[in-house]
DNA sequence: CAGAGCTTTGTAATCGATTACATCGAGGGG
DNA sequence: CCCCTCGATGTAATCGATTACAAAGCTCTG
């Protein structure tokens, strides 16, 4: 592959010139830039990035390391931040965690590494000191839907509790009053949000909480099917099951339809984070959506901003509650 | 951050020993390489990643191309491939094509500037005449899942002729005889392949395919939408619509869900490619499967390979039927 | 027309690693 | 006891770009 030393001697020209081309440096000659592009064009020359990045110290690259990319969520999250980072001429790198703390710390450790110039991650769990470590070292980096408890990065996240608060009435408002929960592990605020914002909500509506209704999900479907058995299993089941993410949501369908239980007759149900699938689902399936196109987004520029040192500022968004037909009429 | 340097002086010895120690070649004294550690562990030092590939011209670092993220299939694929991937010692950037060639391309492009040692590819188009320049110059490359014709790069991929004709079977035994089809793009080669197999299906099973029951999809669902409207307004609509990828499925759901006509009584619908949600649609749909893990891991294990220097050969798998309810009983 | 000042270009240091080659010291054979 | 060999380590070139600084050429002015 041709490098810069051709594109010099084919122009006649030293490499500091074709550098200066390159980098459209303002004092060069138009003709020799000219005589430049044109040795360029005709070697097919492109500039190795790896070199360039060992000189500037910038790769142009931005690290996403999120939970687990077969979580529809996560995938539309991923994708609007390559779009919106595509559009800042940055690159990204996903790393895939999987919810492991190892994966997701082997993630991390590569992609410092490569040198991203930033880090945004949605944490599979509380405390890694590696990341802590990037964190406090300097390296720009920001925290999206998940965040860590304690640590001066920047939380680009939705709020949910509203949406949950909304959920709630909507299943008063359905005589429903034996209200269960799957939640996230306790090691992701979000694991712990939806819970407290459920937990309260039902507190305002005079509704118990009892421990046998909250189940002990880890945001994966396998963790949906065995936290729906054991409510089914109980003297008293619940009448409906919240599923802290659309995975568990899928598990607990799988469940309820092993079971040949009706939803919403039999159990009703509903999920955090709407994803295109539960339109079309028997039933389509009540979820409370977050803006997630926003959210990347919001959470490259922060994370640009950093980069390009300015302070960013944490951002919270919205989710919203959709109706539709799992929780009964 | 600390350098290689830094740790040369901690430990006492010069640059050369530290990178003996760390890429353990075997002339360095047990205790000349005990200090050395120490001095790594006490300064947290990683190598720069960016540096060592400058010097050693390899990444470990392969490039995914893909279509489009947000289909199921695809992300599955992707997690698949970086499964194996790190298992064998490499890192993945997933670019994702949305199935346009101009970002297709833009991704082949950066992916190149950073000098990947490998490129995975499922094409948008026929001919980007930049990724055939990068085959033809040896950039080690194998296309997975689509493929382009007439270059020397080899493909991992499915064949569903069989499982198409059983598709076929299938519906000719629960009495259907107007089947359509939704296709994929001409410019892929699932979008003509999966036409192909219908067509030589139907052949055999005595049933005509007039043109106005072969859509023309993109692979996205809003084309699949679209397609399905059409069919829904002929004066002799299909009995069946077989969609060509499962985004196309979703579509057509819409339509149909929109048109308050219900499957599979009033129309039939199957497709290519499963997805965990199909399980739980209304009706669940009978589906073509791929084999999507292995898939992923035969390409890179293929890849791989031609980076070592070996000559890796093409590999085709099986698709296999998934009968649900989605076409009668 | 000399020299100041500006524009344009070139020379060479640099980023942080790897690695060919040089060097040094110890041990062994004659 | 000398020299050769081999093991352990160091010195310095190198990868392909960017960029500070030097230098050359040109214009313009007094």
């Amino acid at each position: 592959m041709a490098g810069i030393k051709d594109v010099a001697r084919q122009a006649g020209v030293s490499v500091a010139t074709v550098s200066r081309v390159l980098n459209d440096h303002p004092s060069v000659r138009a003709d020799t830039r000219d005589r430049v592009l044109t040795a360029v064009a005709a070697l097919r020359y492109r500039p190795n990035a790896v070199a360039r990045s060992l000189r500037t110290d910038q790769t142009r690259t931005l690290g996403l390391v999120i939970s687990d990319v077969l979580n529809p969520f996560f995938t539309e999250l991923a994708r609007s931040v390559e779009d919106q980072a595509r559009a800042l001429g940055y690159s990204v790198i996903i790393g895939n965690a999987d919810e492991r703390p190892d994966l997701q710390d082997h993630h991390v450790r590569t992609l410092l590494d490569r040198r991203i110039d930033g880090l945004l991650v949605s944490p599979t769990d509380g405390g890694s000191p590696l990341m802590l470590d990037a964190a406090r070292s300097g390296t720009p980096m920001v925290f999206v839907d998940r965040w860590i408890k304690d640590v001066d990065v920047p939380v680009v996240r939705t709020d949910g509790r509203a949406a949950v608060r909304e959920l709630v009435a909507h299943l008063h408002a359905l005589e429903h009053r034996r209200l269960a929960i799957i939640a996230g592990p306790a090691a992701t605020t979000t694991g712990r949000e939806r819970v407290d914002a459920f937990r309260s909500a039902l507190r305002e509506f005079g509704l118990p909480l009892p421990a046998a209704y909250i189940g002990r999900g880890d945001f994966q479907a396998d963790s949906g099917r065995r936290a729906t058995a054991a409510f089914l299993d109980l003297d008293e089941p619940p009448a409906v099951i919240f599923a802290a993410d659309n995975l568990m949501a899928l598990g607990a369908m799988d469940e309820i339809r092993a079971r040949k239980l009706r939803v919403p007759d039999d159990v009703a149900l509903a999920a955090f984070d709407d994803i295109p699938w539960f339109m079309h689902t028997d039933p389509p399936v009540t979820a409370i959506a977050q803006p997630t196109g926003d959210l990347g987004a919001a959470a490259v520029r922060a994370l640009v901003g950093l980069i390009d040192g300015r302070a960013a500022e944490s951002v919270t968004l919205a989710a919203r509650l959709v109706v539709r037909r799992s929780c009964g009429e």
